[in-house]
RNA sequence: GGAUGGGUGGCCGAGUGGUUGAAGGCACCGGUCUUGAAAACCGGCAGGCGGGCGACCGUCUCGUGGGUUCGAAUCCCACCCCAUCCGCCA
């Protein structure tokens, strides 16, 4: 949510950052509703302040024993007050619309943030390794068919398109994946480990932004409730309506969970093998600081993506995200892109991403600066580290035998029992 | 799903129609005392919005939205949420 004041201080830059975005200017739009909502407010508070008066007033007479008085004054309240149901439908009518504008309008870039609409405008930042060849090499769905440990028909049939059924070693090779991230997050990088709710209410999608703009990408229970498209939800509304203290900043949190998307705008993209699920798993980095400390932080969290594909040794490139090619609550995006052998291309496996005090605004998430009395936006982060089904797909493609057999990553031994290398299943 | 109880300031918790925006406690801030700290004592301390250069003024807020009333945290209605018990259940 975009801070009206902010607006009405600097409506060129709030324009000059949508338009960065792709996106219309507003600010006249909404400063002039603005202004009439306020004007109103004048009108309707200077009713009030009659009609204060004058009921304090009327107690007065009454205590008198002036009834003429006491009717007088009962007949100016009642008037005072047959004029304010238009003055406040006024103000709720442009305070409403402005709140409908403002929070279904993106996070502002910032600064650093590099120009440009499209995934072709976005900067590479570094590279880690160098993109292998691998003479014939497969895609993963090939590959787990193939071992007979993938089945897309066995998914379909109870679940229909976009999902995926994984036996044997391969089931155990997403579950060891899983592991094996939080524990580098929990362990080594300070990331509290949460196992949160897959379903939650409104108030929580709407915190992070998901809502109400882009309520058709979600799955909603037959009650109320939606299922997580993220635990970045549920991570990041852990500080909902918290007042929290400086010392007790940053809070990291970290969670493995299931992610449930309809995928409603994708038909047609992905349609083959685990790139694109309806449900998929994902070890999720949320992190909550201060505004002084948020962009540090965002560099860090991005670093404790990367180093999970560097103990796979997996090769991989660090993209700063263009204005327009970000999601709707970030204002600088860095996602990271494996190398696929099988695929011949990168492809995004984590999204780090600083939202600024954009989602803390909707959620009400504070924090009491030492030595200051008000109460602050935190900012907050989110990352994957990593979307566990996509770095099965790379790991698949990256070891992949000219047997079609995989090779566990060293990493992965102690999460692996014995299994050294996925074959065929008897 | 059924029943009952409940939602008050950063936290706990009084408060059932008239200076209650709200007692008291805790936390926090300032001060006295102390070599320093603790304790004790004194004082301060909710937020949003609007207006004013400013001291400040006005207004709204006791889950949310309506209603009754000259006047509501207090009464009425609806909804949301929480807790407990019952039912069901991994």
């Amino acid at each position: 949510m975009h801070d009206i004041k902010f607006i009405r201080d600097n409506p060129d830059a709030f324009d000059a950052g949508l338009a960065r975005r792709g996106a219309a200017p507003r600010a006249g739009e909404v400063l002039a509703l603005d202004a009439e909502a306020r004007r109103f407010i004048g009108v309707l508070e200077d009713l009030q302040a009659r009609r204060n008066a004058s009921s304090k007033a009327i107690g007065q007479a009454k205590a008198k024993g002036d009834d003429a008085e006491f009717e007088r004054l009962r007949g100016e309240v009642e008037s005072i007050k047959a004029q304010m149901p238009t003055a406040e439908a006024e103000r709720d009518k442009n305070l409403d619309a402005v709140t409908a504008i403002l929070e279904a309008l993106p996070n502002l870039p910032a600064e650093d943030t590099p120009n440009g609409l499209t995934e072709e405008d976005n900067v590479e930042v570094r590279r880690w390794g160098e993109p292998t060849e691998i003479p014939g090499a497969k895609e993963h769905f090939d590959l787990g068919e193939a071992l007979g440990l993938m089945d897309f028909e066995a998914a379909a049939k109870m679940s229909g398109a976009r999902f995926v059924v994984l036996k044997g070693a391969l089931a155990r090779l997403e579950r060891a994946l899983g592991n094996f991230m939080i524990d580098v997050q929990t362990g080594e990088f300070g990331y509290e480990e949460v196992a949160p709710p897959a379903l939650v209410r409104d108030t929580a999608v709407y915190g992070t932004g998901q809502l109400p703009k882009f309520a058709e990408d979600l799955f909603r229970t037959t009650g109320d409730h939606w299922l997580v498209p993220t635990a970045e939800v549920t991570l990041t509304n852990l500080v909902a309506d918290a007042i929290l203290s400086e010392e007790e900043l940053p809070k990291r949190f970290s969670a493995w969970t299931p992610c449930f998307r309809s995928e409603a705008g994708s038909a047609g993209r992905d349609t083959r093998g685990m790139i694109r699920l309806h449900q998929f798993s994902k070890v999720e980095l949320v992190s909550v600081t201060t505004p002084e400390k948020s962009a540090e932080e965002h560099e860090r969290m991005t670093e404790c993506a990367e180093t999970v594909l560097k103990r796979l040794e997996l090769p991989f490139r660090t993209m700063a995200l263009s204005c327009g090619d970000m999601g709707f609550s970030a204002t600088k995006t860095y996602d990271l892109e494996v190398w696929l052998p099988g695929q011949g291309r990168y492809r995004e496996i984590s999204s780090c991403s600083n939202c600024g005090d954009f989602q803390a605004r909707r959620m009400k998430a504070r924090y009491r600066a030492e030595g200051e009395k008000a109460t602050r936006f935190v900012h907050t982060l989110n990352g994957s580290g990593l979307a566990v089904g996509r770095t099965l797909v790379a790991v698949m493609e990256a070891y992949q035998q000219p047997d079609g057999s995989i090779a566990v990553p060293d990493v992965l031994a102690p999460y692996m029992g014995d299994v050294a290398r996925i074959e065929r299943a008897n």
